[in-house]
DNA sequence: CTGAAAGCGCTTACAG
DNA sequence: CTGAAAGCGCTTACAG
């Protein structure tokens, strides 16, 4: 079973003819007779050859560039921070190929720096482009202009229908508001209320976080549990004391309130509150394993995180962008990731 | 940032020598004099030279043969079906280089079998051995053969620390238990009962499902809520008859119980008399993604499984001996996977 | 339309 | 102790 495999040289002697001409055939190079090329085609198929990998990339020298083009992690906002980590790990496993990464970075909330970055991104002509596309309509017309160039990209963290993306790799939005919509579904008491949190200062992440919410409340209707309340609160600000004025007052209008959804990565912005106030009954659920929200997690305040492997996401991406640019391999256009249930108990083996 | 790679010809330049002697220095062979394999040294340091990955394949022909030995999956037990794909997915990846992966299975109730099999591996003359000491006596005994032949070997599933095992993957056990106890913990109403199920034919199996039950047990103290008792229940059989008995004792003994966990992979079991007898309410928890588990945690009857990724455990076994035998890479020792929580929402994701 | 040859970077056996 | 050369399997430019 463990036969040796073919080479070209079998495929050569077998049909009589060289090396060079067995190859031709295989690229498709033309300039082989039809006859010949039936012949060598046949053996090659009988002898099930694949080509020798490692002679492959031996030889072939062009060199492949890939830019990520992703938010910059602030202070403010951990979330990317991990990003950059699965690029590294992927290039790392590449080292011994011929490709390249720059990684460029823009402010998620200053859409005019990520047109500037766009055209950053341009002038190093890449052969393919990693991206989050935070910016709706700005995404769009850079994609499109990617799409002229004839050079592939691929989507991390979102996706938009309008491109012709080579690939996703992210969370499967919609669903994990689902799996939100059961976690809190379980743990919450019959009768009483859910509060669904959105923190967010721009459109970008209004629109991310009403899939999110969308998933959620999608689970209720089917569901015989709970008849409590959802009650929705937008807080367009992610100051703490802009935040605590408007969960005080939820809470006053609805004492009913025993669990909370937030539907962003910034729930240790409310476990912080709910800590404070001492009402440690209350069920937080949040996303994301950043630091802030892990030490929430551990002290109790947060039951979940629901966590969607931003490492893995730039990881992957890197790897199908590369396989696809040397090896013509084209990838699973829509992978979902799995969508992690993590709670005080587990969260060590996801960190 | 990307500067070329150097080769060993730039390092002969460099140092006035010839690529010959360069190697000789590199992979320390010796008959190399003192002064030469000083300069030599220091110019590859200086040059940062890693040697090119695939030129090195390509040259040195040795094949590896890795043999697996694992229980083979029954139709009682199909825990075991997922792990040779594990190793098909490696051994895929792994088809550029000069491996072969023999598998031999033994019946995990016979340790007769086992003893048989462990000869057969030994006659193939491994390179390298992955397994699962499901029978502890034997397995030490078979290792220490293994050790003697210099043939390393990785566990998957479980790990004997009598041995000189080469790397453990698999699942914290103990930790997936306290994880099984949270759960638990947050669904089940205070005051009201939680039934430990386990379901064992052999003492192996009791072994690893004892470490399970600690760690659940081990959550309880330091919990505020639920005060109810936690009944322990063994099942010495798995015929369904002999279930239904033992569980409607229970149940009638414990008026109170409101949840069950099944420490073992056989909750599709206990389910399927939960739902004939029509208890909704009860709580079950479960382990592996079984078929029959799935379907049960999608019908609503399940309500928690905890994964241990079977298929990644082969998948890295694989991997790391293969990177070990041909490169030289130890691997990190213990690799405990992630404690998945699943749901009927995000099970998909990880079949 | 086809073949012979050089070369990718490394390893190894051989000659000196 | 050191160098020159062959060869792993493939690709490519060149000669005919």
């Amino acid at each position: 079973m463990p036969k040796k495999k073919a080479r070209l040289k079998d495929i050569a002697s077998l049909s009589g003819v060289s090396i060079g001409t067995v190859d031709r055939v295989l690229h498709e190079r033309g300039e082989v007779a039809e006859k010949t090329r039936k012949r060598v085609l046949k053996i090659a198929n009988d002898l099930r050859y694949t080509p020798n990998f490692m002679a492959q990339v031996l030889k072939t020298k062009r060199p492949f560039n890939i830019v990520s083009l992703l938010p910059e992690s602030t202070e403010e906002n951990t979330f990317w921070s991990k990003h950059p980590l699965g690029m590294k790990r992927a290039m790392t496993e590449l080292d011994p190929f011929p490709i390249t990464l720059t990684q460029i970075n823009f402010d998620m909330l200053d859409e005019n720096d990520f047109l500037e970055k766009t055209k950053t991104v341009l002038k190093l002509h890449p052969d393919g482009v990693v991206l989050a596309p935070i910016f709706k309509s700005e995404s769009i017309s850079f994609c499109s202009g990617l799409k002229r160039n004839h050079i592939p990209f691929v989507f991390v963290d979102g996706y938009l229908t309008e491109t012709e993306f080579l690939a996703y790799i992210g969370e499967d939005v919609f669903q994990s508001g689902r799996v939100a919509g059961q976690l809190i579904n379980m743990v919450t008491p019959e009768h009483k209320d859910v509060l669904i949190v959105n923190i967010a200062k721009n459109l970008q992440n209004i629109h991310h976080l009403d899939n999110r919410t969308k998933g959620f409340l999608s689970y209720f209707p089917e569901s015989d549990q709970n008849n409590g309340r959802l009650i929705k609160l937008n807080i367009p600000d992610t100051k703490s004391e802009t935040i605590k004025i408007s969960i005080d007052k939820a809470f006053r209008k609805n004492p009913g309130i025993a669990s909370i959804l937030i539907t962003g990565s910034k729930s240790y912005k409310i476990a912080s509150y709910i800590e404070a106030a001492g009402l440690k009954s209350i069920n937080v659920i949040g996303y994301d394993l950043l630091d802030s929200n892990i030490a929430f997690l551990k002290s109790g305040i947060i039951k979940f995180l629901i966590g969607q492997r931003p490492e893995e996401q730039t990881y992957k991406a890197i790897k199908k962008m590369f396989e696809y640019l040397s090896f013509n391999k084209t990838p699973e256009r829509m992978e979902y990731l799995p969508v992690d249930v993590v709670t005080s108990e587990n969260v060590d083996f996801f960190i």
